[in-house]
DNA sequence: TCGTTGAGTCAACGCCTGTTGAGCGAAATG
DNA sequence: CATTTCGCTCAACAGGCGTTGACTCAACGA
């Protein structure tokens, strides 16, 4: 009936883990706003003083929660920035849950916005990198906007229109856009 | 030092209104969940009972701020779609304060997902209607996430690459885009 | 002029939130 | 075995929220 009653070091590391599980998944389908520490508790079946014990308060969770790796840095050609880009879509458009509760929250979430514009700008300084021509950092940025737009559309929104269509169609719809933007003014 | 006297139905029509004005600046700058009761009927210099008492509950107040007319209905050829498109990034990148609200609260607030999704899935139906070739409907609704994305971090990110550059600038360099996926594949 | 209407206020309600400090009981330590 | 450590729970707090009902008083209609 009971478990086998596991070390303390290792019972904690679970137990932080399965906080931050639950966290992550709550986040990413609410928000920062909508997600209580009581929701999170009772997700991660813990009491609601725990979860404040070991992150301190509402807003570090929330930041524990989404932290993730940012994509490798990687500045070649156009063609490789609009791979890469294309690549954000994540395998079959599954994005890791820490990215959409990031994505989430960015828009009411003051401190989540100020992760995201950091975020996105470290990727349009890396895209504008790689192009040339006149007006590449806005050429860049609009090309981030663009799979930013996309993801929120297919993500967040779930629009039947986005989600009917199988992956590759809509990765090999969206690349002339992309290339558009990312050779130079032919 | 005391106003004139209105007549009543001129001065209630006023109070509603200067109710409605700053429920939509508040809701547009932090979003359905962060904006209170009482600090829309403080910004309208009003008790917060008689917001309740005008529109009934929060939900109700939020739908009444931010009904907005929708784009009139025109559809023609692919350079239409793309230029109307276009057209809804503003005169000068300035939305009303309606859409914006609309926007801030479309990934957290679950009424404002769901209009916001009747009113993209509209759009996409109207640029599809007017797109030919293989996978219209896909086509459609990238070229309006494309705008999405691109409004969502003009407007509400303010990220700098695309604040410092001229609108002109702007819809000039993404008109290509729009236009690759407007084209039925060359 | 006098009763009625209705715009607007006041004070409070119940609820839910993030957060805290005291305490329990099992694992670790000697 | 005795003691300390610490993962975890319990019960509660203060504050802010949406919302309500009773009330005030100036504009209105007869």
């Amino acid at each position: 009936m009971t478990e086998p009653a596991l070390p303390r070091a290792e019972r904690r590391r679970r137990t932080e883990r399965r906080i931050l599980d639950a966290a992550r998944d709550l986040f990413a389908e609410r928000g920062f706003e909508r997600t209580t520490i009581r929701a999170v508790a009772a997700a991660a079946e813990v009491d609601p003083a725990l979860v404040m014990q070991y992150f301190g308060n509402k807003r570090r969770l929330f930041a524990e929660a989404v932290r993730v790796a940012g994509p490798p840095d990687s500045a070649a050609g156009p063609e490789e920035a609009v791979e890469q880009l294309l690549g954000t879509l994540g395998v079959k458009m599954r994005l890791p849950p820490a990215s959409l509760a990031m994505l989430r929250s960015m828009l009411t979430h003051p401190e989540a916005a100020a992760t995201a514009r950091e975020a996105l700008s470290r990727q349009v300084g890396q895209v504008g990198a790689s192009l040339s021509g006149e007006n590449a950092p806005l050429r860049a940025a609009l090309m981030t906007m663009i799979l930013l737009g996309v993801t929120v559309g297919h993500q967040l929104l779930e629009l039947d229109e986005l989600r009917e269509a199988p992956h590759d169609d809509l990765v090999a719809a969206l690349r002339p856009a992309l290339r558009a933007l990312a050779e130079p003014a032919l």
